[in-house]
DNA sequence: ATAAGGCTTCCAGTGACTGGAGGGTCAAGG
DNA sequence: CCTTGACCCTCCAGTCACTGGAAGCCTTAT
């Protein structure tokens, strides 16, 4: 099976492929002509780490759980404390984001969206320390911004 | 005021601001011996472009962030827009991201953990076509979603 | 005079691809 | 036999927003 039609199997783009056999995740056969050939086995690999990237795992944690899945002999332990902190930090990285759109969500709906000037959105990224404890002790000289046009 | 002041004043690290003023984002004035020297307007901007950068905002948004804020004559409703559209942004990858956990943290739930190799983790990454119209499910091919933040 | 620390520039690397140039290979049609 | 077009190959550069490090100049203190 040529690059092409392993893309197709696999849903990854041809491009992947061949970067995914530099990195060493995949080791397809060779042509004659040079060309790769996917056999079964790889196409297994290959599905194996489009899934494991589709649930946001890195290419390395990809490359040990392709090591783990190939050992008989693992311990479904080391399996899943890579899983548990990989979910951690996806929790992480939502509970950031969450902030982020609870913030910016207050600040669309504050902001009238029209064609004068006056934006709290902009106000407010402005302003120095708003969202701190005690932000009236901080000693920087709250000056207002210099707008130029 | 050197650049270590300034890294220190507006929480960034130097190698920062030597960053943003390569890519225009402040242009600090030079003294005789080729030092930066940050003054009151440059912290007042790098302060901005933080705080736009903690909400998500790409270095490209800053920029235009910056802009409308220095633009005595802009419309509220360009900041908006461009508010919106990154909250969008943002909406999106809390659901690619709330999906992985959802279907991670029921395998995690699943596998036993211990010495033995049995892992419903790893049997699953290996299932094609395992998903029904459960949680986490998705018809279209295993296509990584882009979910850096 | 020397040492420490701060500043400078430039180069390289990160993750996981993606795009493109420049060229070889193959099967079908004229 | 020749051409066309669809494949395939390798190599290089770029993405984003920094981050680390080397090599060297500047300042301050002892």
């Amino acid at each position: 099976m040529n690059i092409g039609q392993a893309a197709e199997a696999t849903g990854l783009p041809a491009k992947t492929l061949r970067y995914y056999e530099e990195i060493g995740l995949v080791k397809p056969a060779r042509d004659q002509n040079g060309y790769r050939r996917f056999a079964t086995v790889d196409l297994h690999n290959l599905a194996f780490v489009a899934r494991a990237r589709a649930l946001g795992f890195t290419i390395e944690q990809c490359r040990t759980l392709l090591a783990l899945w190939q050992n008989k002999s693992r311990a479904s332990a080391d399996v899943r404390a890579l899983a548990l902190e990989h979910l951690e930090h996806i929790e992480e990285k939502i509970a950031d984001l969450t902030a982020m759109r609870d913030t910016l969500s207050v600040l669309v709906t504050e902001c009238a969206g029209d064609d004068r000037s006056d934006c709290p959105i902009l106000t407010d990224l402005a302003q120095p320390d708003r969202r701190g404890p005690d932000a009236a002790s901080q000693a920087s000289p709250p000056r207002p911004p210099r707008v130029k046009a």
